[in-house]
DNA sequence: TTAAATTTAATTGTGTACAATTTATCTGAT
DNA sequence: ATCAGATAAATTGTACACAATTAAATTTAA
């Protein structure tokens, strides 16, 4: 009877990254609950924070989310009153996302989640930067 | 105006953990598909790999699932064939996992899997030992 | 120049994830 | 012996995630 050593779920990277991903959005659950934010709507707000205005497309590829994802997200945060969606004047395809007022007030109102997401990690500063380098790392090489 | 250095996504670890953990899934889909499996259902198949019986309760403990993911899932293990679900005898509310023979004979045609997802990862050996040692400390240190 | 190919979002369908609740069963203290 | 609390799975409801398809607009090439 074979062994399979390679097949136990410890020793797989996929497992770990899967569970840790997942651990780290529970993590910030309570802190996004404040903002009547999930996850998803949290990093498309980041990336609208950083650049005030994106298409759809590119907002995607900042994420790495699809049309199918993203376009219930952004219809959720035009309700919320935090993005504006237009059709682009010069391409009728493209779908332009606009940070309204009330996006850009959000963004004070989340400055401290980066420090309380600090705080409940208990691991020291040297391999958590190791970790994100790997993490990086990982994303320029495999992925497309 | 504040800059917000901390909320620029690249900053965060929560959002390279995010994107390889779905970047990973994405590698296994042609694999999983020969099988017939969603990757949720592979991990679940891990673990049965490993035990060969275990209660609901159980492997929910070892996958980080709740009852709400696993039931849909044991359910479509069981049409395909590669589980049984079983009220314990001792404990009626206690629901037991079985591998089947075709459960187990899937195990030969994954055995291939983790070999096939090592190619296509261009990382060196050391990172990836480094990566897969740092995120198990994560979730020794994180969860619970 | 106009028909074919491409591009962009939206839609559809399947399958998780997970919080909250419900239902059934079991345990323990009186 | 019984019932209050605990436990285990299932159910319900919301929100992704993504493959595949559709629809509309734009670009390209014969």
């Amino acid at each position: 009877m074979a062994n399979y050593e390679q097949l136990r779920l410890r020793n797989q990277l996929c497992f770990p990254l899967y569970v840790c991903s997942k651990e780290v959005v529970r993590k910030y659950k309570p802190l996004l609950d404040e903002l009547d934010l999930t996850y998803t709507q949290y990093i498309t707000m980041m990336a609208m924070w950083e650049h005030q205005q994106l298409s759809a497309k590119e907002l995607g590829n900042i994420l790495y989310l699809d049309s199918g994802t993203l376009t219930p997200v952004l219809k959720t945060l035009e309700k919320k009153g935090f993005v504006e969606r237009q059709r682009s004047k010069d391409d009728e395809r493209s779908l332009i996302i606009s940070l309204t007022p009330e996006g850009s007030d959000l963004q004070d109102r989340a400055a401290h989640i980066p420090e309380a997401i600090g705080k409940c990690i208990d691991m020291d500063l040297e391999d958590l930067q190791t970790l994100h380098r790997l993490l990086h790392k990982f994303m320029d090489t495999s992925i497309k």
